[in-house]
DNA sequence: CGAGAAATTAACTCGTTAGATAAATACTGT
DNA sequence: ACAGTATTTATCTAACGAGTTAATTTCTCG
């Protein structure tokens, strides 16, 4: 009875407190911005007393850096998980657009700390070497994907992959990085379903129609429903 | 000589001082971001004497929302500008994007003010009943433009013109916006004279084969110089 | 020219914030 | 069980930054 366990105050975990640190950090300074985040706040959301993130992994800067690493890897993890081998070359145009599309809308943070380091001037990216080092799998794959695709007669033309990579992530990437100030602008919600949907599928077809210069159903008609009927605005 | 002539420690000049204000502001939240920014530099930067900002505009936030209204009506005032009516359809859309890409160029703040709005939801912006009422020209535009295209055979295909405006933005948008990271992940400067060239014409063409049907010299050819050389990253 | 208003400067305040110091607690190996 | 180290908490600090107060100078108009 005078034998009472030891009751403990806290537990050690260090790989488990990095790792709420570093989700936290991500929350934070992609809602936030680098300028905006409070490290405070940080540590409040990790869990964590503040002390721990100096501790754990570094200054403000340092914290942020490793998060946009992570950010970068995690990108470069599932774009080596998309086989576009095996698809005949308009197909996997459009498998290459649906995942970058649904990649960005289930990380939005991507683009709101891409965003950030653009601010910056890419600043803190100069000096990773982890992520100069991180190659994109998307720009040979889309390579070789354009080359077949000439040579069975499905796309006309020959286009530079860098280009075509950047149009498709530029496509996506806009729509949903300004979808507030655009929704506000056409005075519509760009993020509900149906715009989403609409979107989706004018990507597609934009791109498809480019390389095989056959236009898709969905690139011609006028639907009815969806942002037309929002004939008011821009940028 | 005992008349000397009184010397003035400083004159009034309301208007100037404002204008002066703004353009440090735009500057300021545009390198910085709006937490980012600051309010001393701000006026150092104008001029003048921090208390100012406070006469003239308000606070900080005030501050930013003006300069962000500027910077819409900047940009809306050369959109009216701009007359795609007399155009045959395709010039009239190479005219568009050249425009839009080259005033992104020339207007770097406002790309950044934009995805500063962004990261904070646009929250200033849906206060802001002067933006809301600034319609942009360019979706009627657009719309005239590719019904003529249909009617004279020279477009296969009607498409949504809040749909094609927003692609033709996005490319341009996201190329520049995020041109620091891009640079750095492809190692090369793609802001050169050279890189911008390839650029624009990749997306006329981009946009001009998808519209017309007919792929064009620049989409098609595969040029020795520019991007290409860079085989290898992403995003 | 002189009084009152407008514009500007100078200096201060007070909350916030990144980061540091020091002490306490938990764990590990012997 | 205990000594030493790793991890964590509690508290402090020094600078910064937005916004304010109050005094000063310039301008306008009767």
């Amino acid at each position: 009875m005078a034998k009472a366990k030891r009751v403990l105050k806290w537990q050690r975990d260090p790989e488990g407190m990095r790792i709420r640190i570093l989700e936290a950090a991500k929350q934070e300074f992609s809602a936030h911005g680098l300028a905006g985040a409070r490290v405070d706040r940080i540590a409040a959301n990790a869990g964590a007393n503040k002390r721990m993130l100096y501790y754990h992994v570094g200054n403000k800067e340092d914290l942020y850096l490793e998060v946009l690493e992570g950010a970068y890897e995690q990108i470069r993890a599932e774009e080596r998980g998309l086989d576009l081998e095996h698809l005949d070359p308009p197909k996997a145009i459009e498998r290459l657009i649906d995942f970058t599309w649904n990649y960005f809308l289930r990380n939005p943070e991507f683009l709101a700390l891409l965003n950030t380091e653009n601010l910056a001037k890419a600043r803190h990216l100069k000096r990773s070497t982890k992520v100069k080092s991180m190659h994109s799998p998307f720009v040979e794959m889309i390579r070789t994907v354009v080359n077949r695709g000439v040579e069975s007669g499905d796309f006309r033309v020959a286009v530079d992959p860098v280009q075509l990579y950047i149009s498709i992530a530029g496509l996506c990437f806009f729509y949903l990085s300004n979808s507030a100030t655009l929704s506000v602008i056409f005075g519509r919600d760009l993020l509900k379903k149906e715009a989403r949907d609409e979107r989706l599928a004018h990507m597609v077809a934009l791109v498809l129609a480019a390389l095989t210069g056959k236009s898709t159903a969905d690139f011609g008609k006028a639907k009815p429903t969806g942002l037309r009927a929002a004939a008011h605005q821009a940028v």
